[in-house]
DNA sequence: CTATAGTGAGTAAGCGCATAGTCATCGCTG
DNA sequence: CAGCGATGACTATGCGCTTACTCACTATAG
């Protein structure tokens, strides 16, 4: 038997408050409700089981269609995936590149500033972020590279706040990118465990963990 | 068409460096050569493409059986996920509960030697590590559950750690529960992109790890 | 009348797993 | 040591079920 065991259906995901968060506010505007609506209810079932162990079926039911509703909205289920993978990479990238983080000068002032913002981008979206973090390997080969491209764009932003408090002196002459990946893992890993009615929100969370950035990098006072 | 895009097959898996690691030796010594052939193929496929997207055809051909042979050693393919899993949480723990790491008392250096030990187990066995940390929905509601109390032994040992410097003043009075959460996601991310022919050998991320940690308890010098 | 959203009823193919049987190896008997 | 039944690893074949996806069709709105 070839059943598979998604542990989860689409009404148990709909009442779980660990898969409640601010993902249904990611989607393109262009995009009817229609499919904003599949979009959400995909990245829920994504999330807790898995893109393999989700049927297009799972999907359908979480907004009350029928399986064949999805390919009236959706070429395939693969691209379902990829627009949420894509819009997720897409909108932490242009989060960390406003003004308000680009315009800061001091290399400290501006890492708090990224290390915050990335972090509680990944709290408020918690759901499509751990879709974007770990279903990577349901994409097609091209579909991947392309996000892999995104990726790399987002962390060398990272690594060059890094870099620039190393060059003028206000951080310690640590090594750039083991250090910039640490607080990359800190980030990202929050996907696997947070959730919104937690003890911590988004911005607090964001805030904690750019105090332990700052430390990871702060010059030796000894 | 219901075909699964597992984008590598066994014949790829067993040439990438990338999946090359110490699983191998992880397996129970009373289980025959065949056995533990066949759980490190599945931790392979499993690593690389996934729980559901890993078929019993996969991981049978990265040993050269037909298909049918895997039911000759193991019950299910459920179970070969579980053994996996079973005794990689159980490896871990054992292997920070040896009396190089209990019998040290100072609470700086016992901090020092757990996320050392942690990380580079972590690295040395990334492989297998990557399908403990990521493939856990791949188990059965009874399996998960047995998984997750090894998981709790696991963080409160290193909890403990953190606790024990805070309290006799070692360490600064920090939260004890964020940080250590941070200290362990810092290891566990690294089964995402760890690679053994990297930069970095196990010993020598697990002690750059272990210096982030201590420089995130490190008491205020101001 | 056209265009769009949605459906019921499929289809081809892949899946985990079962069954029946092959074959090499082994202990036992005389 | 020949002869033989028992055992266990392994395979060829394929069943019963699930999957992603298709298609002919209907309902509705402009």
């Amino acid at each position: 038997m070839a059943r598979r065991q998604a542990r989860f259906t689409a009404q148990d995901l709909a009442d779980d408050p660990r898969l409640h968060d601010h993902s249904p506010d990611l989607w393109r505007e262009d995009l009817g409700a229609v499919q904003r609506g599949l979009l959400t209810s995909a990245v829920r079932c994504f999330a807790a089981n898995g893109f393999h162990a989700t049927t297009t079926r799972d999907i359908a039911e979480g907004v009350g269609l029928s399986p064949a509703a999805l390919y009236v909205h959706f070429p395939s289920k693969e691209l379902v995936l990829y627009e949420i993978i894509r819009v997720g990479h897409e909108r932490v990238l242009e989060h960390l590149r406003t003004p308000a983080i680009t315009a800061v000068e001091g290399a400290a002032d501006r890492l708090r500033a990224i290390v915050s913002a990335y972090t509680a981008w990944h709290a408020r979206h918690h759901v499509a972020a751990r879709v974007c973090q770990l279903e990577l390997t349901g994409l097609t080969a091209e579909h991947y590279d392309e996000i892999v491209e995104v990726r790399r764009r987002t962390n060398a932003f990272f690594r060059d706040a890094v870099a620039r408090g190393v060059a003028d002196g206000s951080f310690a002459p640590v090594d750039v990118n083991r250090v910039t990946r640490a607080m990359l893992s800190l980030s990202i890993d929050l996907v696997r465990w947070y959730r919104l009615d937690g003890p911590d929100s988004p911005e607090r969370l964001g805030e904690f963990y750019a105090d332990l950035a700052l430390k990871l990098v702060a010059p030796c006072t000894a």
